[in-house]
DNA sequence: CCTCCAAACGCAAAGAATTTGCTTTTAGCG
DNA sequence: CGCTAAAAGCAAATTCTTTGCGTTTGGAGG
């Protein structure tokens, strides 16, 4: 798990040598100083020192603390499991977006999404709706192997993804019962146009 | 409009004193600076050279360059004009929404946005909202007194709002016709509910 | 297998930003 | 008209960031 490869998106330049090493520590260190201490206490040189790495090193890679800190997190973010099979699309719908909307409400998610979205170059937010597109599309494709109607992927982006990251963002994150009736909302198009 | 209150929220310990009179020349410092050059390019030294002040003085009142910036970008944020009559109340919504999405699509607006949401401690994102619904919640009461139906401003928010928000942060802004499709899906419960 | 090359790293000095202790100014109050 | 405490200025100390240069390293071609 420490050697894997590098995660930059765009295929590491020397996948498996010393940058790859370099690579790994740096965000191992990150990861290991976010949980040990407060966000705003984390600096470039402390990282650098429990990475056993020069902070030039990390500054000429990254440029500056909010990059780093974005990659670690869409890398945090990149989801590792599939979702879970209810039965129905709907169930199935439900189940992923109530845990997605619980992942992100606790305190290290928020930072998490915050770190992604302050980054200015990076297409982190952009990969992170990528991930949450992806694990939508397999349920889709999952319902429409059984015949059922599922809406498109964009509706559940408009009506689900978007309230809930919204509300966690910009307001008082929503209760896990709320979002039942956010996926009721998704699928209300289909299932009219299916009656 | 140089020397108005503060906007700290919890009122300045001392408005209209030296204290908001330097708090209005920095809030116009960075102003200035972030209209002159690339956000990356400033630092709080250089705004307090701008604005006639030591750089402590900032650090000590906002801590770092984030909170000032997501200060000042919560200033310009709220709303200053009233939303524009058309008749009704799904008209008004409309009209205000594809002015709201188009405003925080531009480069300025997503960065404004951006440092909003990046600041620690403050506030800021629930003020956002909070303009925002002080906004649909007129134009709810100009339909109500008209005797239309008009939704819940929670629905408004999480059909309307919480979309464009997410498309412009994590993905491609929607282009202005796409606001027509939000606005019917928030009317969409009321409507069928009249029928 | 060996040699060469360029990318990435380490090191250290230079430059900028941030923090901090202390003094001075200033608005509000008795 | 002083007094007081909050806020600002100033400057030294600290910490972070940038940069030039020499060294290491992984990969490509001979």
């Amino acid at each position: 798990m420490a050697d894997r490869e590098g995660c930059r998106g765009l295929g590491g330049p020397r996948p498996g040598g010393r940058s790859a090493r370099v690579q790994a520590s740096v965000h191992r260190a990150a990861r290991a100083l976010l949980a040990r201490m407060d966000r705003a206490e984390v600096t470039i040189p402390l990282i650098a020192q429990e990475a056993g790495v020069t902070p030039s090193t990390i500054y000429r890679r990254w440029g500056e603390l909010n990059e780093l800190l974005a990659d670690v997190a869409v890398e945090r973010l990149r989801p590792d499991m599939v979702p879970v099979e209810t039965g129905s699309g709907r169930g199935d719908l439900l189940a992923w977006a109530e845990q997605y909307a619980e992942e992100m409400s606790s305190g290290l998610g928020r930072e998490m999404i915050r770190d992604v979205l302050a980054a200015e170059g990076a297409d982190g937010p952009r990969r992170c709706c990528g991930y949450a597109r992806q694990q939508i599309d397999l349920i889709a494709g999952r319902a429409e192997a059984r015949g059922e109607a599922f809406p498109d992927i964009d509706k559940v982006l408009d009506r689900v993804i978007a309230p809930i990251l919204f509300r966690i963002l910009f307001d008082e994150a929503l209760a896990t019962e709320q979002v039942a009736g956010l996926v009721d909302c998704a699928f209300a198009a289909v299932e009219r146009r299916a009656a």
